[in-house]
DNA sequence: CAGTGGTCTAGACCACAAC
DNA sequence: TTGTGGTCTAGACCACTGG
């Protein structure tokens, strides 16, 4: 006699792929109350267990609600919210299969500057090290990279030339951090942006700065600036 | 005699924390190995569960790289990726603490333009319906948002008039989705945006597009451009 | 092949909040 | 007060993959 098949559990993909389609597709349109965790395990053949984790992975993409005592509704708006990753330049760029160039254009150790030290909140004397340097695509300037790094809290950065590598790849195998703190703006080009980025005195360019804190202290502050035309895209 | 003190037993919070704790200040930097979920569970005196959740959430936080048999590794170059909300522009206005306001620009049920068509992918006869319409913030503008909605899939679409609520609040409480493209970038300003949201002709506006998907239609496009200056930023 | 993470289970207790 | 989700446990089997 044939043995029986392997009667598959039911995994909490299964559920939460269940659930999914219920809401998107099925009878729970938004705003409405789910059955019990009880219930749907019974209902799955599955435990508790597993129901809680596929609903609680559902309430953390923001598609239903869920609330002791009151239970488990579907949003009415689903949370909109978009992961971007945050590559490095380099493999930015050889993932779409061009070629990856490193240029430093200058290097100081400096006193930060007013606005700067405002933004990294450094207090009096505050010494950075500040980098300016081109990551190219295929002999092309793609990115400029505008970075001040906290010399007192790094003094090993005072031996690093950064002639063949970024500080971007230094410090992400360097420095720890805790925080970090990002934003997307459109500005007018100017500056070393014109200069080095094949951008015409005010057209519109995307910046993205970061500024990356460890034990509430700054550790360097960057201004990320795109040739033209530069789109960040996501999908979710 | 004393009651023995409740014992707290340890949580997956508790673990994860801890865990964190030597990642970044301790003596798991990184590339180092971890010890195994047997051998943490024993050192928290907990069960491997609670280690397994822990991990696991440090895991999507792309702390550490987990592999079966390989064991658990800091990763050198944490996964850098930003979660951004997207929220409803009313919303983002009047958490400012500023009033809101909503204006319809214009409204025409019309054959989608070629450029149109080709980012919703519409076949021939797509029939859409544009709306233009501008959100205010304590009566100065704030984002000027240009909706294409792909009025075959959505007829009921039609018998709204839009002229008290944006197209995006009835899209979201109306119009299921399953996936979502998104994309950020810096244009020059012309047009509508300068007509109607106080830019300079050139000057660079942060503009954020948006297609909808569900059961592979697009449901709508959205490019929303914002007031000069403005930031997206984000922390974690 | 064997070690490590991935997941399921059945049961339990607890915290919170709606009633 | 009581129902619902939040979490822990102890044990089990399995899947992947490194050596």
């Amino acid at each position: 006699m044939p043995a029986s098949p392997p009667a598959e559990k039911t995994t909490f993909r299964d559920v939460k792929a269940e659930i999914l389609h219920r809401i998107t597709e099925g009878p729970w349109g938004p705003g409405s109350l789910l059955p019990g965790e009880v219930e749907l395990a019974e209902e799955f053949g599955c435990s508790r267990t597993t129901v809680n984790r596929a609903m609680r992975e559902l309430s953390e993409l923001g598609l239903i609600d869920r609330r002791r005592k009151a239970g488990t509704r579907v949003r009415k708006a689903p949370l909109r919210q978009a992961r971007f990753g945050i590559p490095l330049v380099r493999e930015e760029i050889e993932a779409t299969g061009e070629s990856y160039r490193y240029t430093l254009i200058a290097r100081r150790l400096i006193e930060a500057p007013d606005w700067v030290a405002e933004r990294m909140k450094l207090g009096p004397s505050g010494l950075v090290l500040h980098v300016l340097c081109l990551h190219s695509a295929n002999g092309r300037p793609y990115q400029l990279e505008d970075r001040w790094i906290n010399a007192n809290a790094l003094p090993q950065v005072q031996d690093e030339g950064f002639e063949a590598i970024g500080p971007n790849e230094w410090l992400v195998t360097t420095v720890p951090f805790s925080d970090v703190e990002i934003s997307f703006q459109a500005v007018a080009a100017e500056g070393a942006v014109v200069q080095h980025l094949d951008h015409r005195p005010g057209e519109p360019v995307f910046c993205v700065e970061r500024t990356t804190w460890w034990q509430g202290a700054a550790m360097t502050f960057v201004a990320l600036s795109f040739r033209p035309g530069h789109r960040m895209t996501t999908r979710y």
